[in-house]
DNA sequence: CAGTGAGCGAGCTTCCGCTTGACTT
């Protein structure tokens, strides 16, 4: 039996560690948190310092009974856990847990899991802080009390389930406020000149722009004239030396922003793969908010860079975190083996790692350096000057291996291309000819939506949630139906070009997409309706700065300057009495807009949340006449839409003839506009306008869906019709009926018996997923 | 999958952080 028990928060760390450490050492792992609040009302006694009541979750019983057992037998317990707020807690919690003796138990802490750094720690152990413990529960509690006292406040006064919290709720105010700001957004017009000059006869081509934009086109086209028999020359030429740094090695937030950019993926999925390659040992670990590397990894580092690329391309850098709330328990997340180019594994993880590695070890490169001209050419019948800018590489120095992708936050001045672009050997004084110049009109942009990741980013900057919550506050205001990732089409907008060719000014009208969003969070009506609640009756909680106030309290508890009850005290009073101030006096929160008078009828025309979601409503529930009812659509919001919007939602459900015998009728769904035709459902295509979709064009589809899916169609078992095996989206599956059966991995399709289907369906039905999809329904439908 | 939209009103919902499975699509 070992004589040291050493606790760590993971069980890859766990793994690792054990091996570094010799036979006296079992090393295990608490995973995570081993104790919370209970779950009912009676969790803190407010009126009694805040006293706790703490519980072994069911999911948590194994875990504490094992440890439990191995403390009892080991001469000395080592608590390992993250040296930061929560990890403190960890430790406490074990100790109180486990039955801890004082003078048997050490408190160890280390910044990265590497042999000297865990030996180290080892000959340093201290005791518990119990500073640092009462600052996490001042955090808990905090939490709780904000989380249980507002969320039924909402139940009461908005709609049940709901939820508000610290964290979500102020995540949603950004995204409704970014909204609003959108809608309020006026797009200004200006005219952009490019011109594209060459040095003589055959030699290549080049641009320049004009710094300033005019207003008018008016101005562009003068502009525009003047220079068609005007003489160019190169009146000014600058050249200066630039340097690019590379980007710090990846925190949390920055690998899922650059994973969002440069690999597409959610954070949810970012995260998932980085655990899988933490587990394989190929990663360190990837909650972490620090961008520090260990000496060791440094050291490694400068070993491959300098085998790899040559002694040139290193640099050491240091690298210091800029996020205020950063805790910096870990590494910055890294490869763990820095000769690894790449890894086996599936695509996502050998990308996921690639990104990881590439990012890492430019971090220890040397900067890239530039040459960049600036031609200032004047124009003889003007007095601006156009301006031609190059840029040349004369050392690539990290960017051998990795260059950082850059959010395209609403750029005000539009589009800003060529910027990086050749010159040719250029003199000053030398003439130029010109071949074209062009004036564009371009439209200001508006502040850009929010991704899943640069909301992340937004918050981190703000303080607001920590590494391990980032993906789950995501999933969770998406999943109360605060926020949807949603497409939306844009729409066509007309800007014009005035060109200058061979001395002939035109004009054009082009048409360009406008508000074109992929994967962008939207507010929805409830998000919009929760928000100004919450912003209306508890301003202070939902204040961009409240975490950054109450963390500045914690980290006086923790220093032991402050006292955690007195903090809590002063928080909870004056809360408190507001949460019964608006249970007591608030009006329950509707969002109900008027749009008009329905000429056919004279009835109003009203907007509102119902019990389905949003709706149009003409006439009112007290008139003898039933009121009439549509679902606002994809893209609509009780906020913004308009008389003439509403009103062509009544135009549909619409009759567009018969087909064998049965009605065709047209809708817009859930996903999008549909024929239904005898039950079945046949999608139109896109472009078709729903309203003016004729009988003809409608037989047309269905008979052209049916074809499509007889082609669908690999197999019919002789013994069932119902039953037969069709391609799908992600390759084959049965179709038995109503039900959709996954066929089992490495099952050869020609194989496959009646019998087999029939067993496939059986499980189907008693397995776990028809609990699951009931309380899913449940969720969604609320009965 | 998609069309509805109330009724009677029991007993339920909910936070943030720290971890990993055991599930499905």
């Amino acid at each position: 039996m070992a004589k040291n028990l050493l606790i760590v928060e993971s069980p890859a760390k766990a793994k690792t560690i054990e091996g570094y450490l010799g036979s006296d050492f079992l090393v295990k792992s608490s995973y995570g948190h081993i104790r919370d609040l209970v779950k009912t009302d009676d969790a803190i006694d407010t009126d009694n310092k805040f006293k706790q009541k703490y519980e072994v979750p069911a999911d948590k019983k194994a875990v504490v009974s094992e440890l439990k057992k191995l403390a009892k037998v080991a001469e000395t317990v080592w608590l390992a856990s993250d040296e930061d707020r929560e990890g403190e807690a960890i430790s406490w919690h074990l100790f109180e847990t486990l039955g801890l003796k004082e003078d048997a138990t050490k408190r160890i802490v280390f910044h990265e899991i590497t042999k000297p750094a865990i030996l180290k720690a080892i000959e340093n152990p201290r005791k518990i802080d119990y500073n640092l413990v009462n600052a996490q529960q001042a955090r808990r509690v905090l939490d709780r009390l904000v989380g249980f006292e507002l969320s039924p406040v909402l139940w009461r006064k908005v709609k049940p389930s709901l939820s508000a919290g610290r964290v979500q709720s102020v995540a949603v105010r950004l995204i409704v406020e970014r909204e609003r700001e959108i809608n309020r957004f006026h797009a200004d017009a200006a005219f952009k000149i490019v011109a594209v000059f060459h040095t003589g006869k055959g030699k290549e081509l080049f641009k320049a722009e004009l710094p300033h934009r005019f207003d008018t086109k008016e101005e562009a086209k003068a502009f525009l004239n003047d220079s068609i028999n005007a003489s160019f020359a190169v009146s000014t030429l600058e050249k200066k030396p630039a340097k690019r740094n590379p980007a710090a090695p990846f925190t949390t937030s920055t690998l899922q922003q650059e994973a969002s950019r440069k690999l597409g993926f959610s954070v949810a999925r970012t995260m998932q793969v980085a655990q899988r390659l933490y587990e394989a040992g190929r990663i360190t670990y990837m909650r972490t908010d620090s961008v520090n590397l260990s000496d060791t990894a440094i050291k490694a580092a400068e070993n491959e860079i300098v085998k790899a690329y040559g002694e040139k391309y290193h640099k050491l850098r240091k690298y210091k975190t800029k996020s205020a709330g950063a805790q910096e328990a870990h590494e910055a997340i890294r490869p763990t083996y820095f000769s690894e180019h790449s890894i086996d594994g599936d695509a996502s993880e050998r990308r996921l790692y690639e990104l990881i590695w590439k990012r890492a070890i430019a971090s220890q490169m040397s900067e890239a350096e530039f040459e960049k001209t600036v031609a200032k050419i004047s124009i003889s019948t003007r007095k601006e000057e156009l301006t031609a800018t190059g840029e040349i590489m004369r050392f690539d120095g990290f960017l051998k291996v990795y260059m950082e992708s850059t959010d395209d936050e609403g750029d005000v001045t539009g589009d800003t291309e060529s910027d990086n672009a050749l010159l040719p050997p250029l003199e000053a004084g030398q003439a130029l000819i010109l071949n074209q110049m062009s004036a564009t009109e371009r439209f200001s942009r508006p502040p850009a939506r929010y991704t899943e990741a640069s909301l992340v980013k937004k918050l981190e900057e703000l303080g607001i949630g920590r590494p391990s919550t980032y993906a789950p506050t995501i999933s969770t205001i998406q999943n109360r139906g605060y926020v949807v990732k949603e497409d939306r089409d844009g729409k066509p907008r007309d800007y014009r070009v005035l060109t200058l060719d061979n001395g002939v000014v035109n004009e054009n009208i082009k048409t360009e997409m406008t508000g074109v969003e992929r994967n962008k969070m939207f507010p929805t009506d409830i998000g919009v309706l929760v928000n100004d609640f919450l912003v209306e009756h508890f301003k202070d909680i939902v204040d961009f700065n409240f975490t950054a106030s109450v963390e500045k309290e914690f980290d006086e508890i923790a220093h032991g300057s402050k006292e955690w009850t007195d903090m809590l005290e002063n928080f909870y009073r004056p809360f408190h009495h507001e949460v019964q101030d608006t249970l007591e006096n608030a009006d329950r929160a509707t969002h109900e807009r008027e749009l008009g008078v329905d000429p056919a009828t004279g009835k109003p025309v009203s907007v509102r949340v119902g019990r389905f979601g949003p709706l149009v409503q003409i006439g009112s529930a007290d008139d003898e006449e039933k009121p009439r009812f549509a679902s606002l659509r994809k893209g609509q919001m009780i906020e913004t839409i308009t008389f003439e919007e509403a009103m062509e939602l009544f135009k549909l459900p619409k009759k567009v003839g018969e087909f064998e015998e049965k009605e065709m009728t047209v809708a817009i769904g859930r996903f999008g506009p549909y024929i239904r035709h005898n039950s079945a459902f046949y999608s139109l295509p896109k472009g078709l306008d729903p309203l003016d979709v004729s009988q003809e064009q409608a037989i047309e589809i269905i008979k052209e869906k049916r074809q499509k899916d007889i082609e669908k169609v690999i197999r019919v078992f002789d013994e069932n019709p119902d039953a037969q095996i069709e391609n799908g989206r992600w390759g084959p599956f049965v179709r038995f009926g109503k039900q959709n059966l996954k066929i089992p991995k490495g099952t050869d399709i020609q194989a496959i018996t009646y019998a087999d289907v029939l067993k496939w369906a059986e499980e189907d039905t008693k397995g776990g997923k028809s609990t699951k999809k009931t309380t899913k329904r449940a969720t969604t439908k609320k009965k």
